[in-house]
DNA sequence: AACATTTCCGGACAGGTGTCCGCGTCAAGC
DNA sequence: GCTTGACGCGGACACCTGTCCGGAAATGTT
């Protein structure tokens, strides 16, 4: 028996009428200590409090939460826990929803699954939910109209598009763009798209800034534009640029240079290129998309797109605190965020 | 007014009573249906899953919870939400409770926040509260007090060398030795550590396993290996690892070898001495930690130490459940993860 | 000592759900 | 027309907390 054993521990307790006779007040007194309530004795307070330390009683949540009190919560339906800039999404959201008195409660997207995933956050009568990443179109829309006949705010971060749904997205029609500018300014005129699909009914946003840039520089999108995505598997990105890559270097004119869907599958392409003895950009040109530290990393370090995640977090914010202050909008909160290109020395003058 | 719209949209119900009345049934008879009772007439069994997918009615789950009945939750409390392998723990534990019926609540650490944390978990009567990373002990330590004090169970992940906590923790002094021996197979007797920090006091389990393979080598501690942590601040891995391997290509005979702390340090040292026109592993040789998926999008790529993180979860589940539904055990449950050797291309036979 | 004031007690109710149980209803079988 | 089940009804209680309120007790004032 150490000394510190000498006194016996104190019970556990797990109400506050057992709390309130371990103190030896009465419960409605210990109730009106515990929420800070007046007309009470300096000293009765100070003896609740020193119980409270001794043993550590916490009173129920879920029987404050039913009587309406206490903090509301926030769902989060996360697209997944894997890529990076989702992950930095994640925690600067849930950093500040704390900050503010939120509880959250993160739940993971699995295709299908997400009707279970709404409704428990419903049974928990969540204040809003938040849905970070990209999902299934016609599941996410359904969930959103389940959100709205529940009277309960909602919040689509990333995946843009979805009618009668409340979004911040980045604009990455406009980063296409200004990164098409940047190479085209650098005297590249064809240019080989990485995961990015070239389909004539292709709605993909990134499609159309490309698309937008060439035409401000009365070059066609069809003529100086490539992707050889349909024939690469795509199970990792690294392995999956590295594949389409090499793909591009078979050509008798290959592009001088390459727009990537993300960070990693422009790497992989680097990769590719290097081990072909062309050097970047030297021979080629490479961009990414996100802007994770990776980028840095890499020799020559990545031009790339930035996500804006602190702002894009900050305005997501503002949307959400909006509806759960001021209720319901009648119509659909849109925001776009201003990407920000990153340029590093992946990319160069075009050699020919 | 489209033809959808025709019928009137459900009203919004939040309790059984009002959902019973809006069926037309008593609200024991819908509360019976609802939790599966037997004495059910199949047919209004029916009507009321039918008027439960037109309102999509959901039970306060606060009421159920305060019932006693319901799925218990895991609390989850993460050193961080940053870096890559402390996430995949995440990801992968939040699956596996998932899918035995548990909810997890998630929360993040700040250095004096774990009270908080703590209590917060304990209002919710979690059935068990896992710690994923690594803390400040004293404070780790009095939570687990705590825990136990409340009949809370807990399983630490990472943080290894707690008085009294159940630990599932990565052999990380067997993994070092493990990669001593394959750097001293390789001819290897000088090596610079890279983020290992050399003080005599150092507890670091991996200094230990450094040492051991070394004498098993019938070589020294002190004379085999320099540190220069000391010398640098650490505030990005990568530039971190860049300077501390500059401070090493100072010394008139640097070391033919460096181990790091973690692969991005590694990725650093690989740049500063490829910026110094050394080849990796020509002239030098480096390895990394945790096997992350940059590893092997390097050039060339790293040998590293594999976590096993799909193995430590499953350990983790075990103990997790044999507590919760075991009970406390009488004494710490400690289990230690075998690490996997990850042999790629950045070591290679010592140059002298 | 009589009074006013502060402070605590204890009963009561609400919040929504799960479950038990006695009772009414309805239909089927004789 | 009667009995017998089968089934739904509705009252009651428990889970635990927050809050209101009248009354009791303790404290302070004159």
């Amino acid at each position: 028996m150490s000394v510190s054993d000498s006194k016996k521990p104190p019970p556990r307790i797990t109400s506050t009428a057992e709390f309130a006779r371990y103190v030896g007040l009465a419960r409605t007194t210990v109730s009106r200590v515990l929420n800070r309530q007046p007309g009470l004795k300096q000293s009765t307070i100070d003896r609740v409090q020193h119980a409270l330390t001794e043993t550590g009683f916490t009173p129920n949540a879920y029987a404050t939460l039913l009587k309406g009190k206490g903090t509301s919560s926030i769902g989060i339906c996360m697209e997944n826990l894997l890529t990076p800039p989702i992950i930095l999404k994640l925690a600067a959201l849930q950093r500040q929803l704390r900050s503010q008195g939120y509880t959250s409660l993160i739940e993971v997207y699995a295709r299908g699954e997400s009707r279970t995933i709404i409704r428990h956050f419903l049974s928990m009568r969540v204040g809003a939910v938040v849905f970070i990443g990209h999902f299934d179109p016609a599941e996410l829309e359904t969930r959103i109209r389940e959100l709205s006949g529940h009277k309960t705010p909602h919040l689509v971060i990333d995946h843009h598009g979805i009618p009668h749904a409340n979004t911040v997205t980045l604009d990455r029609a406009q980063a296409m763009r200004e990164m098409m500018h940047h190479l085209l300014e650098l005297g590249h005129r064809s240019f080989g798209l990485l995961g990015i699909p070239l389909d004539v009914a292709s709605r993909l946003e990134r499609v159309h800034g490309i698309r937008t840039a060439l035409q401000e520089h009365g070059l066609d999108l069809q003529t100086c534009t490539r992707s050889f995505d349909a024939q690469c598997l795509r199970t990792q990105d690294f392995e999956f640029g590295r594949a389409l890559a090499r793909q591009f270097l078979e050509l008798k004119q290959p592009p001088t240079a390459y727009v990537a869907l993300n960070d990693e599958i422009a790497i992989g392409a680097i990769r590719a290129l290097q081990e072909a003895g062309l050097a970047v950009p030297g021979d080629a040109s490479v961009t990414g998309f996100n802007n994770q530290d990776i980028c840095t990393m890499m020799a020559p370090p990545l031009t790339t797109v930035d996500q804006q995640i602190e702002p894009t977090i900050k305005t997501a914010m503002q949307v959400l605190m909006s509806q759960v202050r001021g209720g319901m909008p009648a119509r659909p909160i849109l925001r776009t965020i201003k990407p920000e290109l990153v340029i590093r020395q992946s990319t160069g003058p075009a050699a020919r």
